[in-house]
DNA sequence: GTTAGAAATAGTCAAAATGACACTAAGATA
DNA sequence: TATCTTAGTGTCATTTTGACTATTTCTAAC
């Protein structure tokens, strides 16, 4: 029987030397053949009793102390030559997570966070893996809102800019990108302020929860009957 | 150990009574419990040799006869409650025929073509995979290339045109139709035409096979993803 | 032949979206 | 009080989109 295994890649934003924000990710260690030695993707084997997103969000944790805001699938990859011993299907899973989270990861002998743009040579697929995941984010975030996934509950615009013009890869026009927010309809104003700046104060705002527009998958995609939704709730 | 297995949702496209393009798909009779005697979409398990998409190819010719043109990974389903005996992890691909390929296909006892929009009680979960295979296939027709899945080598725009109104369900304006697909340069001119018609003669097209946009996963979509991004930008 | 019909193809026009950029507002700080 | 910096607003030309009109080119009916 083939081995059945999940891994996750996980971005994250953190502004560079000069204070451009870039995507970064962590990788493990691998302790065993094949690879030993080499960094690699966080996962696992998946196990009896756990769905595939639950195998997702164990092993996450167990390697890397990271608890995702948001976590969707990707891919699932089974060439025959994947691996050099045995073969393996590895369904690899997406995630975002904000800077204040990265805090609770570990970090050391084992753990290692890298610039996506700046990776080493990786164990097995897994630098072609990421490649696709950097695809993906940034493909999403052109129809939809996971960029809320780096941010916290409340964030200014211009922290919303940041991601975009960190993700994207370029700058954006601060005026026409706030044109654009606000006529997508999924922020509203908090009416709160953030002080203490060397500049006007800028307004917080929160993502429109009464719409999600977030792709997880077939479990939300077809978000506009409610009866299917609430169906597919069941079968997550 | 989990069960792992894959399906395939085909599609192609039959014009109904009053001649307006739909959605069709075959399902084969289930021989084996669970869900003995029931509708499904056509599968089967993984087997030691052959890799995700070769296993979906073989079953897919075992079972219905068909070998489309056009295939792609969907989705990979792993809830627990998916099979009522064992638990089984299902990486399902999508995939469309031309009508020509059809005819080649079984029909009979043991597979029956449905319309999409009038699908019987499937075994599993495979309506709710459907309804996913259905919400990818509509929206990948609005910036990608997959339409030449459902057509032959050469086309005239008004059988493209009757493609996307099959898939997308709502009629589209010749003209502006028209001067979208120009725009895109994905199609080039024969030179001939068809004849015959009671009216003007169409040109007949082809796709222009010098850039290839459809998305077959990670593996192609590195490299184009220039262009891609390109064409995405345009279509927003 | 001539003409009606039907779809191919071309063209027009206003509304909407987009990108570049100027301008005003409101705070901290020197 | 002047200056710096970012927040937030407004303008304008260009591009894109959707709804329509007009013309072309065939077959078939007369």
């Amino acid at each position: 029987m083939r081995t059945l295994a999940v891994s996750t890649v996980i971005f994250t934003l953190r502004p560079d030397d000069s204070g451009v924000m870039k995507l970064w990710l962590p990788v493990v260690k691998r302790i065993r053949a094949p690879f030993e030695g080499m960094w690699a993707l966080p996962g696992g084997p998946l196990r009896e009793d756990e769905d595939l997103i639950g195998a997702c969000s164990r092993t996450l944790l167990e390697t890397t102390g990271l608890e995702p805001r948001y976590l969707e699938q990707l891919y699932a990859f089974g060439a025959l030559d994947r691996s050099p011993e045995g073969s393996v299907v590895s369904i690899v899973y997406w995630a975002l997570v904000g800077q204040a989270e990265t805090v609770s990861a570990f970090e050391g002998e084992n753990v290692h966070w890298f610039a996506a743009d700046d990776l080493p040579q990786l164990a097995f697929d897994h630098n072609l893996i990421v490649e696709y995941a950097l695809w993906r984010l940034r493909n999403k975030m052109e129809y939809s809102r996971i960029a809320h996934g780096f941010l916290g509950d409340t964030f200014t615009l211009a922290q919303l800019r940041e991601v975009y013009e960190g993700v994207l890869g370029r700058a954006l026009d601060p005026g026409n990108f706030r044109r654009m927010i606000e006529a997508s309809g999924s922020v509203v104003a908090t009416g709160h302020r953030v002080s203490g700046t060397s500049h006007r104060p800028p307004q917080l705002y929160k993502y429109d929860t009464s719409i999600d527009l977030t792709d997880q998958g077939p479990l939300s995609a077809l978000g506009k009957s409610a009866e299917l939704k609430k169906k597919l709730e069941k079968t997550r």
